[in-house]
RNA sequence: CCCGGCGUGGAGCAGAGGUUAGCUCGCCAGGCUCAUAACCUGGAGGUCGUAGGUUCGAAUCCUACCGCCGGAACCA
């Protein structure tokens, strides 16, 4: 395994809030990678940030009559937020429109874009384009709606992209009587100069180069190779908008021109990488060492919307740019759907209201049990839901009573007959000795399932301990053993707080708030809670804090019972 | 139409050629009392979408069909 990494998140767009959808998408199963590898003492930067620029943010603005820098500035607050509320670790969460990262993002995205143009990567090209002369713009295609040019279909509110009622691919050029969904004037034709990106001249290397990532979720690169396959079109990477980064030319055709935004934004890993190094004393080029150095190891993290992005285009331009390793590792998740009682299962969907926001949520629950569903059912390879009852369920059952009651029983046990100190270790049978030699194996299955990719089979693995931890206890039943001997009900419970120091460990990645819980009532110095110290024992007498619940149950039925 | 994914006990998922198809939840019965009525044991429940084929042997490979969900690259 390499030593360093730099582990990315997709950056979310903002002019929205974020969603349960967003969290089981990338951001969960980020955290949970970054965590392991810090506590397996790896040198990692974890990076994220909000993506500030392009057309759809300019578009809100316009709809909600204020100016693209406070919406984006409302956005990334919320989301920051979001993010903090559920323990997401960053180790910086910049913003490509950001006060404290632009000049340096603007400067590497232009940077960037000046040398795929120097080396020749670029064909520049004009072409029609739909215009709105209400809103002095050029529009995209989503925001044209006209009739449906499909003779059989017709429909009258088709878009510029799609026809909602034939479902098929519309050119936008070819809509009947094409108004703006903005301003809804007729739109004009008129003809706009771009530079488009020569995928074409990408495709053998990026076809090799995905060939070889057997260890990848066969979903992201059947995708990718499928689409290769198809041929890989040029690409425009330069918009006509005014909220972006300026196009880098010396050219009068570039004037009033930005970068697209889906050019700048991966970028910005890169940026927000330099502008955190340089604050942590460094100088703004130390990100090379993550970036340029093949010790290190790069892993994006996104949802399956961004799979066309990092595995194609950003590797392209990675490519063409010359000077930048390749990810290592793409992870993507496919959606989440949602479950509501009673209801289909139907998308996430922000105007038909069926998205359950973070914001919310935390204002009701703990952040510990979202994260531990939402691994439990992670849509790693399919689509899944999140249910609102599963979820209450699951807790309750799952979280509850297997895990924080094992804890629970054991340190309320200690402090009841032990004066609350770890008792000591009297004769050790072949069932102590198991369970012991069980907490060096689950922590090894742990780390080598994450080390894989496969959280929720890493949680898997960590719950199995519990549960492991649970039989052990009724099979030695020291409720009884005390009244034979003290001694060997001591060894029954040391042996269980073994197995809560362990799991004090390996549950960190999922639930850190829990875990934090845990190293406090057994006293746990950082260093103690490293990977490698996972099964380390605990020395008897020492003094336990008090308990404390970790979880609490959630279902009014169940809490009343 | 084409392309991709999926179809495994009541629910949600594992399993991708080889012992009696696993796991979590739920359900039923029993045990225990340290614990947040939690924990442990046992049980019922599946012809692994359908029909063919390959193989000594198939949820697992091949073909066809049926059903569901996606098609994503100016929606970021």
């Amino acid at each position: 395994m390499a030593n360093r990494f730099l582990v990315t998140a997709a950056l979310p767009y903002s002019n929205g809030r974020l969603h349960v959808g967003h969290m089981a998408g990338a951001y969960i199963p980020a955290d949970i990678y970054v965590r392991y590898l810090r506590a397996a003492g790896r040198d990692v930067k974890f990076i994220c940030g909000s993506d500030d620029n392009g057309g759809a943010i300019e578009i809100s603005a316009f709809k909600e009559g204020v100016t693209p820098a406070e919406i984006v500035s409302k956005y990334h607050t919320s989301q920051e937020a979001s993010f903090r509320g559920l323990g997401i670790s960053f180790d910086v969460y910049g913003g490509t429109h950001t006060l404290g990262y632009t000049t340096r993002h603007n400067q590497i995205s232009q940077d960037f874009f000046k040398t795929i143009h120097d080396k020749g990567y670029f064909s520049k090209r004009t072409d029609k384009q739909l215009y709105d002369p209400e809103a002095k713009r050029f529009l995209a295609d989503r925001y044209v709606t006209g009739k449906c040019h499909y003779p059989d279909c017709g429909y009258e509110k088709a878009y510029g992209d799609q026809c909602e009622n034939c479902g098929r691919t519309i050119d936008p050029l070819l809509l009947g009587n094409p108004r703006s969904v903005l301003t809804g004037a007729s739109v004009e034709v008129r003809e706009t100069t771009h530079w488009y990106l020569k995928l074409a001249q990408f495709q053998e290397p990026l076809k090799e180069w995905l060939s070889k990532k057997t260890n990848w979720r066969p979903s992201v690169v059947n995708f990718s190779l499928g689409q290769i396959k198809e041929g890989l079109p040029e690409r425009s990477m330069t918009r006509d908008l005014s909220w972006g980064i300026p196009v880098p030319l010396d050219d009068p055709d570039a004037a009033g021109k930005v970068l697209y935004v889906w050019f700048d934004a991966p970028i910005g890993y890169v940026s927000f990488t330099s502008t955190l190094l340089e604050r942590s004393g460094g100088s703004p080029n130390d990100y090379e060492r993550y970036w340029k150095d093949s010790d290190s190891k790069i892993v994006h993290f996104i949802g399956e919307d961004n799979i066309v992005f990092h595995a194609l285009i950003w590797p392209a331009m990675l490519m063409a740019e010359g000077t930048f390793q390749l990810p290592d590792q793409v992870v993507a998740n496919s959606f989440l759907n949602i479950k509501f009682p009673g209801a289909e299962e139907e998308k996430i969907s922000k105007s038909r209201g069926t998205a359950i926001w973070i914001e919310d949520f935390l204002n009701e629950y703990d952040p510990d049990p979202l994260r531990y569903y939402l691994t439990a059912i992670a849509p790693e390879t399919a689509r899944t839901a999140y249910s609102p009852e599963d979820f209450l369920e699951r807790n309750d059952s799952e979280l509850v009573a297997a895990l924080g009651n094992f804890v629970n029983r054991n340190i309320s046990f200690t402090h009841k007959y032990f004066e609350g100190k770890v008792p000591a270790v009297g004769e050790r049978d072949d069932v102590d000795r198991a369970m012991l030699a069980e907490c060096q194996t689950q922590a090894d299955k742990v780390a080598e399932e994450i080390e894989g990719y496969h959280f929720k089979n890493a949680l898997g693995e960590m719950m199995k301990l519990a549960r492991a931890g649970n039989l052990y206890l009724d099979q030695k039943k020291p409720w009884s053993q005390r009244k034979e001997s003290m001694e060997a009900c001591g060894t029954t419970i040391n042996v269980c707080l073994q197995v809560i120091r362990t799991l004090a460990v390996i549950m960190e990645p999922f639930l850190p708030f829990a875990a934090d819980k845990v190293a406090t009532m057994l006293k746990l110095e950082p260093a103690a809670r490293g990977w490698s110290n996972a099964a380390q024992e605990l020395p008897a007498g020492l003094e336990l804090a008090p308990a404390e619940m970790l979880f609490k149950k959630l279902r009014e039925e169940t809490a009343k019972k």
